[in-house]
Parts: structure tokens; sequence; C-alpha cells
DNA sequence: TTAGCATATCGATGCTTGTCAATATCGTTT
DNA sequence: AAACGATATTGACAAGCATCGATATGCTAA
């Protein structure tokens, strides 16, 4: 245990627990648990530009079946990452006949930025 | 292949694709690695808890051997999840005596955050 | 109904990762 | 010098994950 030289500046951290500013709270468990998940959503190339590509659409929507070219990777693989960002709510989808269309979701992603500060 | 059934909006997109505020531009494939690597290392929860415990110190900084016992995990697993947000680049440190005292770096936050609009 | 295409799921495989015990490294203190 | 404490590294193992081929599901057109 390391002990600070002096500076025993009573900070009795101005935290509301309840409904204020709850600044410099620590995370609990089991926000940190889900919160990870958001980021293990965002933590593949393979997703990144997937993610990149729908937002960036002029529309604000893309078809499943214009990512599998771009993004070089089996038919499969693109389904499957597509999952893991449908899950996490960062797009969401509206199948359309025979195809699925694919919409960032940004209240999400700002929700998340906004987690770190 | 997918075509938007009328909607010819002849959208250019008006992106600059030099020293412009490049929107909507696809993050390229080192881009995307890179940035997935910062996430992956966000993407635990024992690390968002450690970024939470060192951002929230009043004093800006936590010394290595008070992070074991809260996080509640071996010194080396601790020591490897700091490792890996040094290495991100979300947290500096410091040597002092046979102490290491750990810092967050909030500008690194604020560039990860702004990456996700 | 049958054929064909878009998408999702399954099963298998190789790679990555979180975890800990044991050990090494390096200040400090006696 | 030796002993001790804080931190990092190593080695090993189990769990998780990205990837693909094969297959299933579901919609549309003939």
């Amino acid at each position: 245990m390391a002990t600070k030289s002096v500076k025993s500046t009573k900070s009795k951290s101005e935290t509301k627990v309840c409904c204020g500013t709850a600044r410099d709270i620590p995370l609990s468990k089991s926000d940190a648990a889900e919160l990870a998940l958001v980021f293990a959503a965002l933590s593949d190339p393979v997703r990144l530009r997937l993610l990149s590509i729908i937002s960036s659409a002029p529309d604000g929507e893309v078809c499943a079946c214009d990512l599998v070219t771009p993004i070089g990777k089996s038919q499969p693989t693109v389904s499957h990452h597509l999952r893991i960002l449908f899950e996490a709510g960062l797009v969401e989808r509206e199948k359309r006949g025979v195809w699925v269309w694919y919409r960032a979701v940004p209240e999400r992603l700002d929700a998340v930025a906004s987690r770190l500060r």
C-alpha cells in the first residue's frame, strides 16, 4: 500500500449518488461488463468497417448484399459480424423482401462515446 | 445486389478528400485495425474498472499496489491489464521508487470518443 | 410448385485472450 | 551484504472468437 506524502485534502467526493451529476463514481462490475460488451463489438476491424460503411451511406441504410464484396470476407462471416453489431445495439435491421437493410444507431454511438467522458 | 427504388438523388457526397471536413469517408483497413486495438483494450470489464478507478482518483493518479485488492484478481493479472491499457495509450505510468503510479490520458479518451461521432 | 437468390445458422478449425502460479527484476531497508 | 516488498514477466491452460464450407430458411419469380 502506498500512502500519499501529505495532501489529506478532505475531498469527500461531491458525488450525488442519486439524481445528480454522478461524477467520478467507479463502475460497478455489472456496468463494466455491460459496457465491455459494446466495446467488444467495436474491437474488430471488419465490424468497424461495416459500421463505417453503413454510417456513411447516402440514404443512411445499406443492403447486406452490398457489404460482402467491399469487406472482402465470406458471406457467413459478414453475416456473423452484422449480427454482433445488431446485438450490441449499434445497428438496426429491416427485412424488405429478400433483402435486409442495415442502419446505424447514432444515439447508441453517442451514448457509448459519452461514457468515455 | 439491391438497387434503391427511386431516389437517384445525385448526392455526390460532399467529402473533401484532403484538408477539409472529411465526413463519411469509410475507414481504411489500416485505420480500422488501429482503432480496433483501442476498443479491444476497452473490451474487458477488469480494464474498464481499472480505468474508472484511475480516472476518478482525487489526485488523478493511483498506485498499482492499490488496484489489486479492489479489482479482486491476482497481481499478475492486474499487471497484465494495466500493460494493455498503457500500450493502448489510455493510461500513462511513472515509477517512483518501488511503486508505479498510473494516470488516465483524457485526450486519448476524447480522441477515441470522437471517432464514434 | 419449382428454381433461384439473399441471408442466417451450423460445425469445425486455428488463433487469440484472460487467468493464475511460479519466477524474475529492481528499489529499499536493515 | 542480505532480506523484503512491489511490479513485471513467463509458462501453461481453458475459454472465447474469427473464419470458412456446407447447409438451412425464406422470399420471389417463372
